[in-house]
DNA sequence: TCTGGGGTCCTAGGACCC
DNA sequence: TCTGGGGTCCTAGGACCC
């Protein structure tokens, strides 16, 4: 048996937390850049406000609403985020971290002890009473039917946040009801398809033949029909799997045409990848590079493009990586262009920093790589300052906006909220 | 003027091997 | 004139997730 806490709204939520003069008011988060709505308290919500949509088209309406606007403040979600979850390892043996407002919890040992659905309500009432955040709950025998269980909890407001799909008259009554877009691992395309082929509810798609999703789709829409039917194919999966890739990209803040700003750009995304690297304790060696005009830019060519390149040994030093990636973008830079995005990629990890050489093959370690990269992290995790290359700039002209960011309230002791008595 | 960032998995197709 | 079968590896692209 399976649980998946969320958090309701979760950045909109964070924000508030630290504004109760904001009660009532309509809140939204914006992405990196100030790009795109993308969270909303219940308040703005029910005004209608879409996901995803560019605050540069709801602006006026937003006044008008007096809807409170933030810019992304990651480091108050990823600290908010650590707190939900040290509370949900307390409270059960196994927890899979799903993404920053979501776990999935192994119910096995509790469902022994415990009503599960006293379970879901003992969480709810823990997270709210520690961090100010609201979760729901949602439990069933597959991930898929907990993760269904979840959005029926939100959904619903009449089920208290907590939904138990443990018994299968239950499963079926609630997939009934729900559209089969609404079910995990179904998004826009494949929705589409199915309802071309008639399926429009998650019942349709769980009674749907198993061989003849496979052959019209693929082993991963199979496994999403066997898990709806109780046929658990997903596991959970405690300890986070060693990453493939590492992607540092961001917009610029406002339209880069200068090559020395775009290699400034792509400097810092590679010290930052490199960074990363090392904090997985990897070596990689491939790296690439890419840069991009805007799609939606109209009287304007479209360009964009990547260039990647292959080292003879695996690296985690933030020099070969620099080096690699700046000369990506030299075969890929084109002048006369107004780039909107750029970002450097790192894949082909391995464990440490050999390869095989071929017979002729001229290599010539750098000595002390380790240590120099150990004293660079070191710095620039105290606390106390960071250390950059030259080529990652000073000014930053390019960085991204975020013209609306609240304090850190819970990583910097300047930010520290004040309590008058 | 202004449209996010960071990932995963699967599949198809091409290059290459014997 | 006739031109196989089976396999691996890599990459690009498409789909999805939050």
């Amino acid at each position: 048996m399976f649980a998946l806490a969320d958090v309701n709204s979760f950045y909109a939520s964070c924000e508030t937390v630290f504004r109760p003069d904001l009660k009532g008011r309509p809140v939204v988060v914006l992405s990196n850049n100030d790009g795109c709505v993308i969270a909303r308290n219940a308040e703005a919500k029910s005004l209608g406000v879409p996901m995803g949509t560019p605050w540069f088209k709801m602006r006026s309406e937003f006044e008008r609403h007096k809807i409170v606007t933030f810019s992304s403040n990651y480091a108050l979600y990823a600290d908010m985020s650590a707190r939900v979850m040290t509370i949900l390892e307390e409270m059960s043996p196994c927890v899979e971290i799903y993404s920053i407002d979501e776990a999935f919890i192994d119910l096995h040992g509790v469902s022994h002890c415990q009503n599960l659905e006293t379970f879901g309500q003992e969480v709810r009432a823990k997270v709210l009473q520690w961090t100010g955040l609201t979760v729901g709950v949602g439990i069933g025998p597959t991930k898929t039917l907990a993760k269904l269980a979840n959005h029926a909890a939100k959904k619903w407001p009449q089920t208290g946040g907590v939904v138990d799909l443990s018994i299968m008259a239950r499963q079926r009554k609630l997939m009934n009801l729900v559209d089969v877009g609404d079910v995990w691992g179904i998004g826009r395309r494949i929705s589409k398809k199915l309802n071309d082929m008639g399926i429009k509810t998650a019942l349709q798609l769980a009674d749907a033949s198993a061989p003849f999703i496979r052959k019209h789709f693929s082993v991963v829409l199979e496994r999403t029909v066997r898990e709806l039917r109780g046929e658990s194919c997903l596991a959970l999966e405690e300890f986070v799997p060693t990453k493939q890739q590492i992607i540092c990209s961001r917009s610029f803040g406002d339209r880069v045409s200068d090559y020395e700003q775009m290699r400034e750009a792509i400097c810092s995304h590679a010290a930052r990848a490199a960074e990363k690297l090392r904090g997985e304790h990897q070596y990689c060696r491939h790296i690439s590079a890419f840069v991009k005009t805007s799609p939606f830019a109209v009287n304007e060519a479209y360009y964009g493009n990547t260039a990647g390149t292959k080292l003879q040994t695996p690296t985690q030093d933030s020099r070969d990586i620099v080096a690699a990636a700046t000369k990506c973008l030299d075969t890929i830079w084109r002048e006369g262009h107004r780039f909107q995005k750029c970002g450097v990629m790192l894949g082909d990890f391995y464990s440490q920093g050999v390869a095989q050489l071929g017979l002729f093959d001229e290599y010539q370690p750098r000595s002390n790589s380790e240590q120099l990269m150990a004293v660079l992290d070191g710095i620039n995790h105290s606390g106390k300052g960071r250390i950059w290359f030259a080529g990652q700039g000073i000014q930053k002209s390019w960085e991204m906006k975020r013209q609306m960011l609240s304090p850190a309230y819970t990583t910097r002791f300047s930010d520290l909220l004040r309590a008058k008595l």
